[in-house]
DNA sequence: CTGTTAGCGCTTTCAT
DNA sequence: ATGAAAGCGCTAACAG
């Protein structure tokens, strides 16, 4: 494997005026500029990235920091990772992934000691998150794709979670829908303060109350079961509900199911939308459910170019980006129905094919 | 941020001394240790990756790399990279991401060049797989989540097909189901050599044959449209098929709704069994599919494991790792329909929701 | 505009 | 059982 020395000899110049070529870091006349290069690429010589790191203090790695224990589900992680990976490669870093279970700020901080990491990319943050208390107190470069309790001089990105629940509540209002309902996450989710969770708990209220609609709030377990459940009190206890939008991808089947044992029909007795799920797992469903995709891989790239501007010295005036969910029809919303029957259907005959 | 020589000066012995403590590759007297551990403890010490990585020429760093591009069965991706960056932890490494779109050997080999990883994980890889040839050719330690061609002496870890279909074929032949259709990829995807596509449907000529099973095997895109459109084909030309083992997940929805419409139900009058997709997608099915789901944090690990042994230098004995899929089952497959009727159902009332 | 040289923090001969 | 010292391949003063 070529060194630098070797292109330095094969050009006749000095180590150093190579590594300059390279960085840039000094004026090099052009006629040697081309020889060096030229020798370059004679050798295929590429520069040691560890000595490179080694003598700069600046790796030129990024971390991605993500808890594997409590992700969700699935395709949506995989499209931050990513996203980021690909932002970190163009920008000219490379990306490591820490899974951490832990969030303690005790492993975050042998792994920083350890040198490897210009920065980290947070995911999965808490609302009280030590590891951020901790970055900040060592003064570590970070970035993070969520949210946290005070967000003052942070460099995060999120969703818009305001503006995502808003498209989704005018789009059904659009429809003729006046009276909604909001399946919400686990009550100990949301009472844990799970930023999302509590988040479009509260842009549902306001934005509900601001357009003069009926709301009904939910808490639901992320499982077909509980989703069946609850769908069936709900209704039970609310039967002019006409348009579900739900904030777990989960509870879907079980709702379905439910709505299916009443001979109802999606969307013409009901109207289903997604909060916040990818559009891939929106079509496994029958019909496709309308959804709120969210910008994963944007969200990615978001939170590495927010770190790298701090890297690279760039002033980051803007700190935070909110970005909304792209509404994505699926045929699981329509026209509210027809006021007359309560609670309506179109045939009784369906069989139950069980939960 | 305390070096060696920090830790040297604080325990009283020499910079080498640490050194050796620290590795192991030296005997020390137990006094010494534990001088220089205590030593290392009050400073907090951790060594530097990059300095480590520069001097022993190992940095400890494996790359995993796969192609964005190509199809991603999400979620399961996921559990790949997941698996693979938990066991790298596991066993002391770091594991960098490198999203190449580009199959070229020469984009692997600039990122080689660097130093930086001690070895690759590869995914995806096709059937004469040039980056293959390139490791091989200078001899850079790297293995396989997938399979090529021509496999002789390479370190890699797949699922097991052939095992795969056959649990699955089994399973419905147990219900009691004698005529069997398989759902493939799409054609262009299974003439372009697509390893999983190739050995599925080899097994499934094999399994059926040998086990006395009518058969069919029908190609089809990954969208619900061409489920859809499938499955009607599939039915209208052999309508004795009680039941359907598919390859993609993507067509289900469509399929389902091919079902619905002819007011038929699942599993009474069809059975439906996923090849490969993994649970969390298959219950946003209704009812949830059966499915055989692929060990894909186990996969991500072993491909890891096979990588770590090589460079440990330990005797890879086994190179080759197969792991089957495990079946889940779902509530979409049931006996064979009575074959009195023939399409029989239940009733027909159900509405069209169109698709 | 170019060269010389002292490290970066660690591993690893070579001594003792 | 321990130390001294020569690099690993590169960057970045410091000199001209």
């Amino acid at each position: 494997m070529p060194t630098m020395h070797d292109v330095a000899r094969r050009a006749n110049v000095s180590l150093s005026t190579v590594s300059y070529a390279i960085n840039g870091t000094r004026p090099i006349s052009e006629e040697t500029r081309q020889r060096i290069f030229a020798a370059m690429e004679e050798l295929g010589y590429r520069p040691h990235a560890l000595a490179r790191g080694l003598a700069s203090k600046r790796s030129r790695i990024l971390a991605l920091l993500f808890p594997t224990s409590e992700r969700g589900m699935g395709t949506t992680d995989l499209e931050f990772i990513i996203g980021a990976a690909d932002t970190a490669r163009d920008l000219g870093y490379h990306l490591v992934l820490w899974t951490s279970d832990i969030n303690d700020a005790v492993e975050l901080r042998q792994l920083i000691q350890q040198g490897l990491v210009d920065g980290v990319v947070l995911m999965e943050v808490h609302l009280n998150d030590r590891r951020i208390a901790y970055l900040q107190e060592i003064d570590f470069p970070f970035s993070i794709i969520g949210r946290c309790a005070d967000n003052t001089g942070l460099a995060y990105t999120d969703i818009d979670f305001e503006q995502t629940v808003r498209t989704a509540v005018q789009h059904l209002v659009e429809l003729g829908h006046t009276d909604i309902a909001f399946i919400n996450h686990a009550r100990e989710v949301f009472d844990a303060g799970y930023g999302p969770a509590v988040r479009t708990t509260d842009a549902f209220q306001r934005i509900t109350q601001e357009l003069g609609i009926h709301s009904v709030i939910r808490f639901c377990h992320p499982t077909a079961q509980a989703g069946y459940t609850t769908f069936n009190a709900l209704i039970d206890e609310r039967p002019e509900i006409t348009a579900i939008a739900a904030m777990n991808e989960r509870c879907f089947p079980g709702m379905l199911q439910a709505i299916a044992d009443r001979g109802w029909c999606v969307p013409d007795d009901i109207s289903l939308i997604s909060l916040v799920s990818s559009p891939d797992v929106a079509e496994m469903s029958m019909p496709p459910l309308a959804t709120l995709a969210p910008p994963a891989a944007e969200l990615g790239r978001l939170g590495v170019e927010l770190l790298v501007q701090q890297l690279d010295g760039r002033p980051v005036s803007i700190t935070e980006r909110l970005l909304p969910c792209r509404l994505v029809l699926g045929g699981s919303t329509g026209e509210r129905r027809a006021p007359t029957l309560n609670p309506p259907s179109q045939f009784s005959g369906v069989a139950d094919p069980g939960l």
